[in-house]
DNA sequence: GTAGGGTTAG
Protein backbone atom coordinates (compact mmCIF):
# COMPACT_ATOMS: atom_id res chain seq x y z
CA UNK A 1 0.00 0.00 0.00
CA UNK A 2 1.40 3.06 -0.90
CA UNK A 3 1.50 5.50 2.04
CA UNK A 4 1.80 8.80 0.61
CA UNK A 5 -1.24 7.96 -1.61
CA UNK A 6 -2.89 7.12 1.68
CA UNK A 7 -2.47 10.36 3.28
CA UNK A 8 -3.66 12.06 -0.22
CA UNK A 9 -6.69 10.41 0.00
CA UNK A 10 -7.26 11.49 3.04
CA UNK A 11 -6.56 14.71 2.80
CA UNK A 12 -9.28 15.19 -0.28
CA UNK A 13 -11.63 13.42 2.36
CA UNK A 14 -10.80 16.30 4.54
CA UNK A 15 -11.59 19.34 2.11
CA UNK A 16 -14.68 17.86 0.59
CA UNK A 17 -15.68 17.68 4.46
CA UNK A 18 -14.96 21.40 4.02
CA UNK A 19 -17.41 21.75 1.78
CA UNK A 20 -20.42 20.64 3.86
CA UNK A 21 -19.43 22.89 6.50
CA UNK A 22 -22.79 22.61 9.22
CA UNK A 23 -24.29 25.90 9.79
CA UNK A 24 -22.37 28.27 7.02
CA UNK A 25 -25.84 29.45 5.56
CA UNK A 26 -25.73 32.98 5.81
CA UNK A 27 -24.07 34.88 2.83
CA UNK A 28 -21.06 36.94 3.02
CA UNK A 29 -22.71 39.74 2.60
CA UNK A 30 -24.08 39.87 5.56
CA UNK A 31 -21.76 38.29 7.72
CA UNK A 32 -19.36 41.07 6.54
CA UNK A 33 -20.42 43.84 9.12
CA UNK A 34 -20.22 41.43 12.07
CA UNK A 35 -16.92 40.25 11.22
CA UNK A 36 -15.56 43.49 11.02
CA UNK A 37 -16.71 44.46 14.41
CA UNK A 38 -15.61 41.32 15.63
CA UNK A 39 -12.15 41.80 14.20
CA UNK A 40 -12.03 45.37 15.38
CA UNK A 41 -12.93 44.57 19.25
CA UNK A 42 -10.15 46.46 21.13
CA UNK A 43 -11.69 45.63 24.51
CA UNK A 44 -13.69 42.59 26.53
CA UNK A 45 -16.07 44.98 26.52
CA UNK A 46 -17.23 45.11 23.01
CA UNK A 47 -16.36 41.61 22.52
CA UNK A 48 -19.91 41.44 24.61
CA UNK A 49 -21.71 43.80 22.27
CA UNK A 50 -20.51 41.75 19.61
CA UNK A 51 -21.81 38.64 20.84
CA UNK A 52 -24.77 40.21 21.62
CA UNK A 53 -25.28 41.56 17.76
CA UNK A 54 -24.13 37.80 16.43
CA UNK A 55 -27.00 36.74 18.42
CA UNK A 56 -29.57 39.39 17.94
CA UNK A 57 -29.31 38.92 13.98
CA UNK A 58 -29.22 35.26 14.28
CA UNK A 59 -26.27 34.23 13.49
CA UNK A 60 -24.63 32.55 16.43
CA UNK A 61 -24.85 29.37 14.08
CA UNK A 62 -22.28 30.85 11.78
CA UNK A 63 -19.58 28.89 11.95
CA UNK A 64 -16.98 31.26 10.33
CA UNK A 65 -18.11 34.19 12.81
CA UNK A 66 -17.92 31.88 15.66
CA UNK A 67 -14.04 30.93 14.42
CA UNK A 68 -13.13 34.44 14.40
CA UNK A 69 -15.23 35.30 17.81
CA UNK A 70 -13.38 32.88 19.44
CA UNK A 71 -10.45 33.86 18.57
CA UNK A 72 -11.02 37.02 19.30
CA UNK A 73 -11.78 35.67 23.31
CA UNK A 74 -8.42 34.36 23.02
CA UNK A 75 -6.49 37.30 22.45
CA UNK A 76 -8.28 38.98 25.73
CA UNK A 77 -8.33 35.62 27.88
CA UNK A 78 -12.26 35.45 28.17
CA UNK A 79 -12.58 31.90 27.34
CA UNK A 80 -15.64 31.50 29.39
CA UNK A 81 -17.65 34.06 26.76
CA UNK A 82 -16.43 31.53 23.64
CA UNK A 83 -17.28 28.51 25.43
CA UNK A 84 -21.00 29.78 26.64
CA UNK A 85 -21.49 30.57 22.96
CA UNK A 86 -20.41 27.78 21.49
CA UNK A 87 -21.89 25.39 23.62
CA UNK A 88 -24.80 26.79 22.20
CA UNK A 89 -24.56 26.36 18.86
CA UNK A 90 -26.26 23.54 17.22
CA UNK A 91 -23.54 22.25 14.97
CA UNK A 92 -20.10 23.47 15.37
CA UNK A 93 -17.64 22.29 13.13
CA UNK A 94 -14.03 21.74 12.61
CA UNK A 95 -13.08 25.10 12.53
CA UNK A 96 -14.97 26.09 15.73
CA UNK A 97 -13.50 23.51 17.88
CA UNK A 98 -9.96 24.21 16.47
CA UNK A 99 -9.92 28.22 17.47
CA UNK A 100 -11.25 26.83 21.30
CA UNK A 101 -8.57 23.98 21.14
CA UNK A 102 -6.10 26.68 20.75
CA UNK A 103 -7.47 29.11 22.01
CA UNK A 104 -7.08 27.39 25.49
CA UNK A 105 -3.82 25.83 24.29
CA UNK A 106 -2.91 29.53 24.35
CA UNK A 107 -4.54 30.71 27.36
CA UNK A 108 -2.44 28.08 29.34
CA UNK A 109 -5.15 25.71 30.01
CA UNK A 110 -4.25 22.51 28.34
CA UNK A 111 -6.38 20.06 29.90
CA UNK A 112 -9.17 22.19 28.97
CA UNK A 113 -8.49 21.82 25.19
CA UNK A 114 -8.72 18.11 25.83
CA UNK A 115 -11.84 18.28 27.26
CA UNK A 116 -13.09 20.08 23.67
CA UNK A 117 -10.66 17.47 21.69
CA UNK A 118 -12.85 14.90 23.53
CA UNK A 119 -15.92 16.55 22.86
CA UNK A 120 -15.75 16.95 18.78
CA UNK A 121 -14.96 13.31 18.52
CA UNK A 122 -17.99 12.56 20.54
CA UNK A 123 -19.73 15.12 18.54
CA UNK A 124 -18.86 13.06 14.92
CA UNK A 125 -16.64 16.03 13.77
CA UNK A 126 -13.10 14.62 12.38
CA UNK A 127 -10.21 16.83 13.91
CA UNK A 128 -8.13 18.00 10.92
CA UNK A 129 -4.36 18.29 10.88
CA UNK A 130 -4.91 21.92 12.55
CA UNK A 131 -6.33 20.04 15.54
CA UNK A 132 -3.39 18.00 16.55
CA UNK A 133 -0.78 20.97 15.96
CA UNK A 134 -2.68 22.64 18.42
CA UNK A 135 -2.69 19.23 20.94
CA UNK A 136 0.90 18.76 20.56
CA UNK A 137 1.45 21.51 22.42
CA UNK A 138 -1.15 20.80 25.15
CA UNK A 139 0.09 17.33 25.42
CA UNK A 140 2.95 18.91 26.87
CA UNK A 141 1.28 19.43 30.24
CA UNK A 142 -0.24 16.67 30.87
CA UNK A 143 2.16 13.58 31.40
CA UNK A 144 1.45 10.35 29.05
CA UNK A 145 -0.95 12.47 26.90
CA UNK A 146 1.67 12.49 24.28
CA UNK A 147 1.46 8.83 23.38
CA UNK A 148 -2.35 8.65 23.13
CA UNK A 149 -2.29 11.32 21.65
CA UNK A 150 0.23 10.04 18.82
CA UNK A 151 -2.17 6.97 18.47
CA UNK A 152 -4.77 9.32 17.79
CA UNK A 153 -2.70 11.28 15.13
CA UNK A 154 -2.34 7.55 13.28
CA UNK A 155 -6.03 6.55 13.35
CA UNK A 156 -6.86 9.95 11.97
CA UNK A 157 -4.88 9.28 9.25
CA UNK A 158 -1.94 11.69 10.06
CA UNK A 159 0.60 9.58 10.79
CA UNK A 160 2.36 10.59 7.75
CA UNK A 161 1.47 14.28 8.04
CA UNK A 162 4.73 15.91 7.40
CA UNK A 163 4.00 18.84 9.25
CA UNK A 164 2.09 17.19 12.67
CA UNK A 165 5.02 14.67 12.87
CA UNK A 166 7.70 17.65 13.34
CA UNK A 167 5.82 19.44 15.73
CA UNK A 168 5.63 15.88 17.68
CA UNK A 169 9.14 15.53 17.10
CA UNK A 170 9.45 18.89 18.60
CA UNK A 171 7.02 18.32 21.72
CA UNK A 172 9.04 15.43 22.76
CA UNK A 173 12.72 17.54 22.39
CA UNK A 174 10.94 20.07 24.52
CA UNK A 175 10.22 17.90 27.30
CA UNK A 176 13.76 16.49 27.03
CA UNK A 177 12.65 13.22 25.15
CA UNK A 178 15.62 12.95 22.39
CA UNK A 179 14.99 9.04 21.78
CA UNK A 180 11.21 9.61 21.59
CA UNK A 181 11.75 12.63 19.43
CA UNK A 182 14.67 10.41 17.00
CA UNK A 183 12.12 7.54 16.86
CA UNK A 184 9.60 9.94 15.44
CA UNK A 185 11.90 11.11 13.05
CA UNK A 186 13.23 7.71 11.65
CA UNK A 187 9.53 6.68 10.95
CA UNK A 188 8.82 9.45 8.74
CA UNK A 189 8.60 8.35 5.48
CA UNK A 190 8.95 11.76 3.80
CA UNK A 191 10.70 14.50 5.83
CA UNK A 192 11.22 18.67 4.74
CA UNK A 193 14.03 20.70 5.61
CA UNK A 194 12.31 22.23 8.84
CA UNK A 195 12.23 18.87 10.18
CA UNK A 196 15.14 17.67 9.45
CA UNK A 197 15.86 21.39 11.35
CA UNK A 198 13.88 20.58 13.96
CA UNK A 199 15.65 17.29 14.87
CA UNK A 200 19.17 19.04 14.97
CA UNK A 201 18.06 21.62 17.06
CA UNK A 202 16.55 18.87 19.21
CA UNK A 203 20.11 17.61 19.65
CA UNK A 204 21.29 21.46 20.18
CA UNK A 205 18.83 21.90 22.98
CA UNK A 206 20.47 19.09 25.06
CA UNK A 207 23.80 20.31 23.90
CA UNK A 208 24.51 16.94 22.17
CA UNK A 209 26.76 18.50 18.83
CA UNK A 210 28.12 15.45 18.09
CA UNK A 211 24.87 13.71 17.38
CA UNK A 212 23.31 17.19 16.08
CA UNK A 213 26.51 17.64 13.57
CA UNK A 214 26.15 14.17 12.30
CA UNK A 215 22.95 14.14 11.48
CA UNK A 216 22.96 17.38 9.37
CA UNK A 217 25.88 15.77 7.36
CA UNK A 218 23.71 12.98 6.50
CA UNK A 219 21.19 16.12 4.93
CA UNK A 220 21.03 16.21 1.01
CA UNK A 221 21.72 19.73 1.39
CA UNK A 222 21.68 22.00 4.78
CA UNK A 223 19.52 24.91 4.38
CA UNK A 224 20.53 27.96 6.65
CA UNK A 225 18.31 27.49 9.55
CA UNK A 226 20.30 23.94 10.54
CA UNK A 227 23.83 25.75 10.07
CA UNK A 228 22.26 28.59 12.17
CA UNK A 229 21.74 25.97 14.46
CA UNK A 230 24.81 24.27 14.84
CA UNK A 231 26.71 27.48 15.43
CA UNK A 232 24.35 27.70 18.06
CA UNK A 233 25.07 24.77 19.76
CA UNK A 234 28.53 24.89 19.95
CA UNK A 235 29.36 28.06 21.05
CA UNK A 236 26.84 27.48 23.80
CA UNK A 237 28.71 24.41 24.31
CA UNK A 238 32.23 27.46 24.38
CA UNK A 239 33.52 26.32 21.46
CA UNK A 240 33.62 28.98 19.50
CA UNK A 241 36.87 27.63 17.26
CA UNK A 242 33.81 25.20 15.42
CA UNK A 243 31.13 28.15 15.51
CA UNK A 244 33.62 29.83 13.66
CA UNK A 245 34.40 27.93 11.08
CA UNK A 246 31.03 26.86 10.47
CA UNK A 247 30.16 30.56 10.05
CA UNK A 248 33.10 30.85 7.64
CA UNK A 249 32.08 27.99 5.60
CA UNK A 250 28.38 27.83 5.44
CA UNK A 251 27.49 29.18 2.18
CA UNK A 252 24.88 31.58 2.51
CA UNK A 253 24.32 34.02 5.83
CA UNK A 254 21.67 35.42 7.15
CA UNK A 255 20.97 37.73 9.82
CA UNK A 256 20.02 35.23 11.81
CA UNK A 257 23.91 33.66 11.36
CA UNK A 258 25.07 37.09 12.45
CA UNK A 259 23.42 37.41 15.24
CA UNK A 260 23.74 34.02 16.38
CA UNK A 261 27.57 34.95 16.11
CA UNK A 262 27.31 37.81 18.21
CA UNK A 263 25.72 36.16 20.99
CA UNK A 264 28.25 33.55 20.91
CA UNK A 265 30.64 35.54 21.78
CA UNK A 266 29.02 37.18 24.23
CA UNK A 267 27.74 34.00 26.10
CA UNK A 268 31.97 33.18 25.98
CA UNK A 269 32.43 36.55 27.60
CA UNK A 270 34.35 38.13 24.79
CA UNK A 271 31.98 41.33 24.52
CA UNK A 272 34.91 43.28 22.46
CA UNK A 273 34.42 40.83 19.59
CA UNK A 274 31.01 40.37 19.85
CA UNK A 275 30.88 44.22 19.09
CA UNK A 276 33.62 43.76 16.20
CA UNK A 277 31.31 41.19 14.22
CA UNK A 278 28.42 43.39 14.52
CA UNK A 279 31.03 46.32 12.67
CA UNK A 280 32.21 43.94 10.17
CA UNK A 281 28.27 43.10 9.65
CA UNK A 282 27.35 46.39 8.82
CA UNK A 283 31.00 46.91 6.73
CA UNK A 284 29.46 44.19 4.50
CA UNK A 285 26.48 45.83 3.81
CA UNK A 286 24.39 43.90 5.96
CA UNK A 287 21.46 45.39 7.53
CA UNK A 288 21.31 44.53 11.48
CA UNK A 289 17.67 44.27 12.89
CA UNK A 290 16.23 44.32 16.36
CA UNK A 291 17.41 41.23 17.60
CA UNK A 292 20.83 41.76 16.13
CA UNK A 293 20.83 45.40 18.03
CA UNK A 294 19.62 44.07 21.56
CA UNK A 295 22.31 41.24 21.53
CA UNK A 296 24.80 43.87 20.55
CA UNK A 297 23.53 46.48 23.02
CA UNK A 298 24.07 43.88 25.52
CA UNK A 299 27.35 43.79 24.92
CA UNK A 300 28.12 47.06 24.99
CA UNK A 301 26.71 46.76 28.49
CA UNK A 302 29.23 44.34 29.25
CA UNK A 303 31.98 46.30 27.73
CA UNK A 304 31.11 49.53 30.41
CA UNK A 305 32.62 51.71 27.38
CA UNK A 306 30.05 54.19 27.26
CA UNK A 307 31.54 55.76 23.64
CA UNK A 308 31.43 52.41 22.05
CA UNK A 309 27.85 52.29 23.67
CA UNK A 310 26.76 55.60 22.80
CA UNK A 311 28.00 54.86 19.27
CA UNK A 312 25.81 51.70 18.50
CA UNK A 313 23.14 54.03 19.89
CA UNK A 314 23.05 56.33 17.63
CA UNK A 315 23.63 54.11 14.53
CA UNK A 316 20.14 52.70 15.93
CA UNK A 317 18.57 56.43 16.00
CA UNK A 318 20.29 57.04 12.67
CA UNK A 319 18.67 53.97 11.06
CA UNK A 320 14.98 54.43 13.07
CA UNK A 321 14.78 51.40 14.77
CA UNK A 322 12.22 50.65 16.81
CA UNK A 323 12.58 51.17 20.40
CA UNK A 324 10.85 47.49 21.43
CA UNK A 325 11.05 46.36 24.89
CA UNK A 326 14.29 44.14 24.11
CA UNK A 327 16.31 47.03 23.10
CA UNK A 328 14.81 49.40 25.62
CA UNK A 329 15.75 47.25 28.58
CA UNK A 330 19.56 46.73 26.93
CA UNK A 331 19.89 50.29 25.96
CA UNK A 332 18.72 51.36 29.64
CA UNK A 333 20.90 48.87 31.14
CA UNK A 334 23.78 49.54 28.85
CA UNK A 335 23.50 53.30 29.89
CA UNK A 336 23.57 52.56 33.47
CA UNK A 337 26.27 49.66 33.40
CA UNK A 338 28.88 52.65 31.56
CA UNK A 339 28.18 55.14 34.13
CA UNK A 340 25.55 57.31 32.41
CA UNK A 341 22.43 56.98 34.99
CA UNK A 342 20.87 60.22 33.09
CA UNK A 343 21.29 58.17 29.78
CA UNK A 344 19.44 55.27 31.37
CA UNK A 345 16.49 57.60 32.75
CA UNK A 346 16.07 59.45 29.56
CA UNK A 347 15.69 55.94 27.74
CA UNK A 348 13.22 54.61 29.77
CA UNK A 349 10.86 57.63 30.41
CA UNK A 350 11.03 57.64 26.45
CA UNK A 351 10.02 54.24 25.90
CA UNK A 352 6.35 53.38 24.34
CA UNK A 353 6.19 50.08 25.52
CA UNK A 354 7.58 48.34 28.97
CA UNK A 355 8.04 45.04 30.11
CA UNK A 356 8.86 43.65 33.37
CA UNK A 357 12.48 43.53 31.57
CA UNK A 358 12.35 47.78 30.76
CA UNK A 359 11.68 47.80 34.92
CA UNK A 360 13.91 45.29 36.10
CA UNK A 361 16.72 47.54 34.79
CA UNK A 362 16.08 50.75 35.19
CA UNK A 363 15.70 49.86 39.39
CA UNK A 364 18.98 47.59 38.83
CA UNK A 365 20.50 51.23 37.83
CA UNK A 366 19.20 53.32 40.60
CA UNK A 367 19.97 50.67 42.51
CA UNK A 368 23.69 49.91 41.59
CA UNK A 369 24.08 53.73 41.59
CA UNK A 370 23.07 54.36 45.42
CA UNK A 371 19.74 55.72 44.67
CA UNK A 372 18.09 53.90 47.14
CA UNK A 373 14.91 56.13 47.58
CA UNK A 374 14.46 56.63 43.93
CA UNK A 375 15.00 52.69 43.19
CA UNK A 376 12.24 52.37 45.52
CA UNK A 377 9.77 54.73 44.04
CA UNK A 378 10.34 53.47 40.73
CA UNK A 379 9.82 49.90 42.69
CA UNK A 380 6.35 51.42 43.48
CA UNK A 381 5.86 53.02 40.19
CA UNK A 382 6.18 49.42 38.18
CA UNK A 383 3.37 48.27 41.36
CA UNK A 384 0.80 50.77 40.54
CA UNK A 385 1.30 50.09 36.47
CA UNK A 386 0.11 46.52 36.85
CA UNK A 387 3.72 44.86 35.94
CA UNK A 388 4.30 41.90 38.73
CA UNK A 389 7.91 42.41 39.87
CA UNK A 390 9.80 38.71 39.88
CA UNK A 391 12.52 37.42 41.79
CA UNK A 392 15.12 39.06 39.74
CA UNK A 393 13.25 43.12 40.84
CA UNK A 394 13.42 42.18 44.23
CA UNK A 395 17.11 41.54 44.24
CA UNK A 396 17.62 45.15 42.74
CA UNK A 397 15.12 46.35 45.47
CA UNK A 398 16.53 44.87 48.69
CA UNK A 399 20.23 45.57 47.16
CA UNK A 400 18.74 49.31 47.87
CA UNK A 401 17.23 48.88 51.17
CA UNK A 402 21.02 47.15 52.29
CA UNK A 403 22.84 50.53 50.77
CA UNK A 404 20.86 52.81 52.06
CA UNK A 405 19.91 51.47 55.59
CA UNK A 406 16.60 50.92 55.20
CA UNK A 407 16.42 47.71 57.83
CA UNK A 408 12.31 48.30 58.19
CA UNK A 409 11.56 48.93 54.90
CA UNK A 410 13.88 45.94 53.64
CA UNK A 411 12.38 43.59 55.62
CA UNK A 412 8.26 44.25 54.62
CA UNK A 413 9.42 44.09 51.28
CA UNK A 414 11.08 40.80 51.94
CA UNK A 415 8.13 39.44 53.51
CA UNK A 416 5.81 41.17 50.93
CA UNK A 417 7.94 38.98 48.19
CA UNK A 418 7.42 35.91 49.67
CA UNK A 419 3.27 36.51 51.20
CA UNK A 420 2.30 38.94 48.17
CA UNK A 421 4.10 37.23 45.20
CA UNK A 422 4.72 33.54 46.08
CA UNK A 423 8.08 34.25 45.33
CA UNK A 424 10.56 31.71 46.99
CA UNK A 425 13.55 33.16 48.29
CA UNK A 426 16.76 32.50 46.83
CA UNK A 427 20.65 32.67 47.77
CA UNK A 428 20.97 36.35 46.41
CA UNK A 429 17.42 37.06 48.56
CA UNK A 430 18.99 36.10 51.59
CA UNK A 431 22.36 37.14 50.62
CA UNK A 432 20.99 41.17 50.27
CA UNK A 433 18.79 40.27 53.57
CA UNK A 434 22.06 38.73 55.65
CA UNK A 435 23.53 41.97 54.73
CA UNK A 436 21.08 44.70 55.38
CA UNK A 437 20.42 43.17 58.94
CA UNK A 438 24.78 42.74 59.75
CA UNK A 439 25.30 45.97 57.84
CA UNK A 440 22.78 47.52 60.28
CA UNK A 441 24.27 45.71 63.71
CA UNK A 442 21.37 43.04 63.45
CA UNK A 443 23.93 40.10 63.72
CA UNK A 444 22.15 37.60 65.53
CA UNK A 445 18.81 38.52 63.37
CA UNK A 446 21.06 37.55 60.31
CA UNK A 447 22.44 34.46 61.95
CA UNK A 448 18.79 33.49 62.75
CA UNK A 449 17.84 33.90 58.97
CA UNK A 450 21.07 32.00 57.90
CA UNK A 451 19.31 29.54 59.92
CA UNK A 452 16.27 29.44 58.46
CA UNK A 453 17.33 28.78 55.18
CA UNK A 454 16.52 25.21 53.02
CA UNK A 455 19.54 25.01 51.80
CA UNK A 456 23.48 25.23 52.82
CA UNK A 457 24.43 28.95 52.61
CA UNK A 458 26.87 29.88 50.42
CA UNK A 459 30.28 32.18 50.35
CA UNK A 460 28.12 35.41 49.68
CA UNK A 461 25.80 34.54 52.59
CA UNK A 462 28.77 34.16 55.25
CA UNK A 463 30.65 36.92 53.81
CA UNK A 464 28.12 39.29 54.27
CA UNK A 465 27.81 38.00 57.69
CA UNK A 466 31.71 38.42 58.36
CA UNK A 467 31.19 42.19 57.10
CA UNK A 468 28.52 42.73 59.39
CA UNK A 469 30.64 41.77 62.44
CA UNK A 470 33.57 43.69 60.73
CA UNK A 471 31.61 46.86 61.53
CA UNK A 472 30.00 45.85 64.34
CA UNK A 473 33.29 44.51 66.36
CA UNK A 474 31.50 40.96 66.88
CA UNK A 475 34.57 39.08 67.33
CA UNK A 476 32.64 35.83 68.27
CA UNK A 477 29.77 35.95 65.27
CA UNK A 478 33.08 36.58 62.95
CA UNK A 479 35.19 33.63 63.74
CA UNK A 480 31.97 31.26 62.91
CA UNK A 481 31.12 32.96 59.46
CA UNK A 482 35.31 32.81 59.08
CA UNK A 483 34.98 29.29 59.90
CA UNK A 484 32.50 28.56 57.64
CA UNK A 485 34.17 30.72 54.63
CA UNK A 486 37.29 28.40 55.64
CA UNK A 487 35.45 25.44 53.76
CA UNK A 488 33.85 26.97 51.08
CA UNK A 489 36.59 29.55 49.85
CA UNK A 490 39.93 28.69 51.71
CA UNK A 491 42.10 30.72 49.31
CA UNK A 492 40.48 33.63 49.37
CA UNK A 493 42.13 36.25 50.83
CA UNK A 494 40.20 39.06 51.98
CA UNK A 495 38.66 36.84 54.71
CA UNK A 496 42.10 36.48 56.46
CA UNK A 497 43.35 39.62 56.44
CA UNK A 498 39.56 40.96 57.76
CA UNK A 499 39.96 38.07 60.58
CA UNK A 500 43.47 39.23 61.14
CA UNK A 501 42.60 43.15 61.43
CA UNK A 502 39.93 41.98 63.86
CA UNK A 503 42.08 40.08 65.97
CA UNK A 504 44.82 43.19 65.75
CA UNK A 505 42.47 45.97 66.92
CA UNK A 506 41.88 43.68 70.19
CA UNK A 507 45.55 43.45 70.35
CA UNK A 508 44.94 39.30 70.25
CA UNK A 509 48.40 39.24 68.83
CA UNK A 510 48.42 35.30 69.26
CA UNK A 511 45.44 35.22 67.33
CA UNK A 512 47.04 37.22 64.81
CA UNK A 513 50.19 35.03 64.49
CA UNK A 514 48.12 31.88 64.12
CA UNK A 515 46.11 33.41 61.53
CA UNK A 516 49.01 34.70 59.07
CA UNK A 517 50.39 30.98 59.90
CA UNK A 518 47.93 29.50 58.24
CA UNK A 519 47.86 31.82 55.31
CA UNK A 520 51.55 31.61 54.97
CA UNK A 521 50.69 27.52 55.51
CA UNK A 522 48.67 27.76 52.42
CA UNK A 523 50.15 29.98 50.48
CA UNK A 524 48.23 32.68 50.15
CA UNK A 525 49.59 36.05 51.12
CA UNK A 526 49.27 38.01 48.07
CA UNK A 527 46.29 39.67 47.76
CA UNK A 528 44.94 39.53 44.41
CA UNK A 529 43.77 43.02 43.27
CA UNK A 530 41.17 44.11 41.66
CA UNK A 531 42.10 45.64 38.39
CA UNK A 532 40.20 48.09 36.14
CA UNK A 533 40.54 49.23 32.49
CA UNK A 534 39.71 52.23 30.24
CA UNK A 535 39.54 53.03 26.70
CA UNK A 536 41.02 56.33 25.80
CA UNK A 537 41.26 56.80 21.70
CA UNK A 538 40.75 53.70 21.17
CA UNK A 539 43.01 52.04 23.46
CA UNK A 540 42.53 49.72 26.73
CA UNK A 541 44.47 51.29 29.39
CA UNK A 542 44.42 48.58 32.79
CA UNK A 543 45.22 49.66 35.96
CA UNK A 544 45.84 47.76 39.21
CA UNK A 545 45.71 49.10 42.96
CA UNK A 546 49.29 49.98 43.32
CA UNK A 547 49.95 49.00 40.41
CA UNK A 548 53.02 51.24 38.43
CA UNK A 549 53.60 49.24 35.15
CA UNK A 550 51.46 51.89 33.43
CA UNK A 551 53.72 53.91 31.35
CA UNK A 552 51.70 57.41 32.30
CA UNK A 553 51.86 55.84 36.31
CA UNK A 554 53.69 58.63 37.56
CA UNK A 555 51.24 61.18 36.57
CA UNK A 556 47.94 59.24 37.75
CA UNK A 557 49.57 59.28 41.15
CA UNK A 558 50.46 62.82 41.10
CA UNK A 559 46.97 63.29 40.33
CA UNK A 560 45.67 60.61 43.24
CA UNK A 561 47.94 62.68 45.63
CA UNK A 562 46.19 65.70 44.10
CA UNK A 563 42.66 64.24 44.66
CA UNK A 564 43.71 62.39 48.14
CA UNK A 565 44.45 66.34 49.45
CA UNK A 566 41.07 67.46 47.86
CA UNK A 567 39.12 65.44 49.50
CA UNK A 568 40.87 65.60 52.92
CA UNK A 569 39.99 69.71 52.77
CA UNK A 570 36.54 68.59 51.68
CA UNK A 571 36.60 66.31 55.22
CA UNK A 572 36.79 63.00 54.01
CA UNK A 573 38.28 60.60 55.78
CA UNK A 574 39.24 57.24 54.68
CA UNK A 575 38.83 54.27 56.54
CA UNK A 576 41.72 52.66 57.10
CA UNK A 577 41.40 50.60 60.17
CA UNK A 578 40.85 47.38 57.88
CA UNK A 579 44.05 48.21 55.36
CA UNK A 580 46.78 45.50 57.53
C1' DG B 1 0.34 26.73 11.34
C1' DT B 2 5.30 23.42 11.84
C1' DA B 3 12.76 25.14 11.94
C1' DG B 4 17.31 28.90 13.38
C1' DG B 5 18.91 34.54 16.49
C1' DG B 6 16.93 38.90 21.35
C1' DT B 7 16.53 42.25 26.88
C1' DT B 8 17.54 42.41 33.35
C1' DA B 9 19.58 38.93 37.30
C1' DG B 10 22.66 34.42 37.90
Amino acid sequence: MNASANVRSLRAAHSHHHLLLRGCSTSLFQTLPILQLIKQCSTPKLLESALAAMIKISQNEDCHLMNQFITACTSFNRLDLAVSSMTQMQAPNVFVYNALIKGFVTCSHPIRSLEFYVRMLRDSVSPSSYTYSSLVKASAFASGFGESLQAHIWKFGFGLHVQIQTTLIGFYSGSGRIREARKVFDEMPERDDITWTTMVSAYRKVLDMESASSLANLMPKKNVATWNCLIDGFTKLGNLEIAESLFNQMPVKDIVSWTTMINGYSHNKRYSEAVAVFYRMTEEGIVPDEVTMSTVISACAHLGVLEIGKEVHMYMVQKRFVLDVYIGSALVDMYSKCGSLERALVIFFNLPKKNLFCWNSIIEGLAAHGCAQEALKMFDKMKSESVKPNSVTFVSVLTACTHAGLVEEGRMIYHSMIDDYSIVSNVEHYGCMVHLFSKAGLIYEALGLIGDMEFEPNAVIWGALLDGCRIHKNLEIAEIAFNKLMVLEPTNSGYYFLLVSMYAEENRWRDVAEVRGKMKELGIEKICPGTSSIRIDKRDHMFAAADKSHSASDEVFLLLDEIYEQMGLAGYVPETENVY
